[in-house]
DNA sequence: TTCCAAAGTGTCATAAAGTGGTAAAAAGTG
DNA sequence: CACTTTTTACCACTTTATGACACTTTGGAA
């Protein structure tokens, strides 16, 4: 039995992307990578922000979509928006390159936010972190119906 | 046992068609061919877009083509929208040639994006893609049946 | 609080990728 | 066969990515 919950991407992180586009990665999400003998983030778009994932977890992922049959819409769809933009990108000096057109999709400024999903993280703009992060504190009173569904 | 689902076509770029119809492919996508032993690629048109496959794959929709009855209406009208497209593209100078009828079946302009679909990838006009991105982006939420029958 | 080490950021030089133009070759047409 | 159009090769130029390294900030230990 490994999989405990340990070694997961846990807490959130300031950083500035640099005018090329790199991104530090900080030193605790290096040390994940570093023990599953990995190097580098799968980074996708999702939503209003981008999301990383370690290679592997992304594999599983990936080995589902190619699969899917060529001539369907809801698989299409689902590749064109979330599959097709996700991108390894390998960790150099402790940092990614965040291709260009994630970061207009993520309207990722200087300023940006990662945060801690466990299994992957989420990489934010950080003025439209603080936005989400208003409308979930507001929203959380009213999904606990929804969280019990989910048996938390 | 070899193939996992590495080396397929990942992310999207954004490229400039030349005045002459000739398309830059990004390194990463050259080594994959390369790696295959392939310098060529099968174009075709699909919907809206292209789609561009490594020609060991095209063959592969080509043989069970081939079989199909000769006076089947749907077999006729998937030959004749599908596959008649089809042409080899050998890459010069790391780009292709795009014939002009599939360029302007697919409406490029000087501004196209590539789109990795995994085992192939489309090839866009940038202005249309951003519209089929937007309409994939609202579709998202309400595929989800149809992608957990897909067994996602 | 001060100091130190580690983490993160910025800058510059170089390398690689992508783009554009011209001239030669090939293909298509009358 | 000559002429026109399209395709290809070659090469120069621009942009983007990478590597090296120095500087700044942060967080803990003394």
């Amino acid at each position: 039995m490994k999989n405990t919950t340990n070694d997961l991407f846990e807490g959130r992180s300031r950083h500035t992307l640099d005018e090329k586009g790199r991104l530090a990665i900080p030193a605790r999400f290096r040390e994940i990578l570093e023990k599953r003998g990995d190097s580098s983030l799968v980074v996708t778009n999702l939503n209003e922000c981008l999301v990383a994932f370690a290679r592997d977890d992304w594999q599983k992922i990936k080995d589902k979509a190619v699969h899917l049959p060529l001539f369907d819409s809801a698989s299409n769809i689902y590749i064109r928006y979330f599959i097709s933009g996700a991108i390894e990108c390998p960790l150099k000096q402790g940092r990614i390159l965040v291709p260009s057109d994630l970061r207009e999709l993520a309207g990722l400024k200087r300023e940006v936010v990662l945060v801690g999903h466990l299994t992957r993280f989420e990489i934010w703009d950080k003025a439209r972190w603080e936005e989400e992060f208003e409308r979930a504190k507001r929203t959380f009173p009213k999904i606990s119906q929804s969280l019990s569904d989910l048996g938390i």
